[in-house]
DNA sequence: GCACTGCCGTGAATAATTCATGAAATGCAC
DNA sequence: GTGCATTTCATGAATTATTCACGGCAGTGC
């Protein structure tokens, strides 16, 4: 079931939402703050952002322009809860990468329409659609999107390791140990680096912004795509 | 103008994809099945097919393996829609013979950019650039473009054995066993080196930058060709 | 906010493999 | 022995792997 998050400092507003939304069937998460929402988005994202647009400390505008930054959250769509009609709000909204915005007070109906729309558009446009990947292991090649990818034998054995367990994160510290077979703190992880580097240049489509192959600052890297193992006689 | 033939038997389906193909100025060609397809094809072929992988009686997949085993056909971009779930259609899609599948939803601009994309590649490369080697077990002869090569015994083997497998890999350790009969960890990769070098000689227009016989940096050697066999009693 | 610390991305330099190539040596049929 | 095919040897070139250096940014603590 699709996942939302809102993100509001008011309480009463968030039980409100959460509640509208619940009785869909959404799942709902919280946030209260900007920082919060970021904080919770680092591991999980949502299918979609409710975000009150005024907030103490960090406003609803920064906090989408920080989601749209990360690759992770670039695509999901965003509806505003705005207060005051002052228009130059509802314009920042929609410059800052917002999608959609509601003005309060509104009506659950509206809230519920709005969101159900722009689920539905995400899941066509992509968000759902993870590229594919397809290793045939007994022939050392690779597919990205049915285009072959010619990788050298450590590049492949990389690549291969961390598919074997898809989004999830790999530190470098396993890394080396599982594609180096160096032992535990032997090793030096700029050799990681430049390989994820390389690996990038042939794999991503943009290779500054990458979707495939994504860092989790200080934490290791992540494969984000459906990944296909083939044996092939 | 490019002609595309959608095959699909959903007529909603093939509705959506003619409207969107010939606003970008292509003509098309509809067929509700494969045999519809097949039947079509006998007399004029397109320039590329979109193939719903998913269809009653005759798959998509199936249609592909009968449209690559007809001469006229057998270099014709496929480009699959497959449903976003079974990743196994997705594996034999491309191991039938397919170029490139498209989930299901798709935006129109992803099918014109992929329908694009092969167009292009198919006439860049003429009608398709692979070039074409014709090998004649019976009679020890070997024809590149249809200009026979003068091979010695073991070039001819070696060209053979690798020629069983186009586009795949071939290490030089699989070489010493199934071309020299070596028992693993015997014989020399030098030896397997001199002869990949004099056929290319015999077979390459460019030696020095070899598009039939390519080098895999530590892992061995591949044939770029269309492997025709020809028993020819 | 603001500076600090450490991690990441990147290009360049260096080391380690592997490959290409020509020449020489060996084997084989006549 | 002669001529040809095959194999071995030696060396320079090319590719790949690793290390080093540095700028920039993210996360953290104040």
């Amino acid at each position: 079931m699709y996942e939302i998050m809102i993100v509001d400092d008011d309480i009463q507003m968030l039980d409100m939402v959460e509640l509208v939304l619940r009785r869909e069937g959404f799942t709902v998460k919280r946030a209260s703050s900007g920082f919060d929402a970021l904080e919770q988005t680092s591991d999980q994202t949502p299918d979609l952002f409710v975000i009150d647009a005024m907030m103490p400390e960090m406003d609803g505008i920064t906090l989408c322009r920080k989601l749209r930054a990360h690759p992770q959250t670039s695509n999901t769509p965003i509806i505003f809860l705005t207060g005051n009609t002052s228009s130059n709000n509802v314009v920042d909204a929609l410059n800052s990468g917002g999608d959609d915005f509601i003005r309060k007070p509104f009506v659950p109906r509206e809230l519920i329409a709005r969101v159900r729309a722009h689920i539905r558009r995400s899941a066509l446009y992509g968000e759902e659609n993870v590229p594919i990947l397809r290793i045939v292991p007994t022939q050392f090649r690779a597919f990205m999107e049915s285009r072959e990818l010619t990788l050298t034998r450590v590049e492949f054995d990389l690549l291969k390791y961390m598919c074997s367990a898809p989004h999830k994160l790999h530190s470098t510290e396993d890394l080396l140990a599982g594609v180096w077979q160096y032992p535990k703190g032997v090793g030096d992880a700029a050799l990681v680096r430049n390989h994820i580097h390389n690996l990038r240049r042939k794999i991503e489509d943009d290779p500054e912004r990458p979707a495939v192959i994504q860092s989790r600052h200080g934490r290791g890297y992540v494969v984000k795509a459906r990944v296909l193992v083939d044996d092939e006689a």
